[in-house]
DNA sequence: ATTATTATTGCAACTTGGTTGCATTATGAC
DNA sequence: GTCATAATGCAACCAAGTTGCAATAATAAT
């Protein structure tokens, strides 16, 4: 975490600790719940997440409910320039999974002569996840 | 609009029109300062919006900042069995314009195996729109 | 055309996810 | 250990969107 410019706090302990065990990202919610005791503030944690983001430690992702959820970033990111991954949101628990899905190839092609300028993209999947069929 | 199931109230023709006429989907807000004089209360303009989401004649889109942009489907939706488009946000002018980019074979192929069962996917992409360079 | 049925509208109050200001406390450089 | 600086906790706040309900407008029935 000092190789990340963030000061080693209990809070960010914590909160790195659950983000590294969950399979899919996380929204504020769910951290709260799965910090024993509940002994944390909200905001502190809400602090904690863009400290984060910011720092370049995780990313988040907006889901259709208007909210954030959290997730670390994907090895392949850390080590490789892999900017873009994709997302799989299941219909059934609602969960989102990070893919480290290469899409690169797929962006610019179709509309290429249009006039818009491609820099990211994202690819969202929607479904059933391998723990809901 | 009758064709939709919807009674053909003031404020649908006035919303309908402000959709139609527009390149690109609008926020709430967008939606309001259009109106002439600003005569539409906020909640019935919310309704309205999702009166036409629920009759299938527009759709709505998530931001980055956890709110809704409304756009009409596209024609190619309308005719054919057209599902799924991409969306295109421009970096400079937050704008979000929707494609009919055909995405449907990039979908399944990547994580076939993995136990995901895809059934819809949406595309997006970042960068600059062509009335931004 | 008049009336009756039913959906839509407007207003106020509310909910939810997240932010801001500020005083207190903890971290890490020295 | 001392000190500068960043992180924390608490209360108040904000913005997007929702809910309840009475008044009103659109369509169907007569
Ligand atoms: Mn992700
Ligand atoms: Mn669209
Ligand atoms: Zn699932
Ligand atoms: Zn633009």
């Amino acid at each position: 975490m000092h190789q990340y410019g963030l000061k080693v706090t209990n809070a960010r302990i914590k909160v790195l600790r659950i983000l590294m065990q969950s399979q899919v990202a996380l929204s504020h919610g769910d951290i709260l719940t799965r910090i024993h005791g509940n002994e944390l503030d909200k905001v502190t944690l809400y602090r904690t997440l863009s400290s984060f983001v910011n720092a370049g430690l995780a990313h988040k992702v907006a889901t259709e409910d208007r909210t954030w959820l959290h997730a670390l970033h994907l090895p392949e990111e850390r080590n490789e320039g892999v900017e873009d991954h994709a997302h799989f949101v299941c219909d059934t628990c609602e969960c989102i999974y990070c893919l480290p899905l290469v899409t690169e190839d797929m962006a610019a092609i179709p509309i290429k002569e249009s006039g818009f300028q491609i820099k990211s993209h994202e690819y969202r999947l929607r479904g059933t996840c391998p723990s809901c069929h």
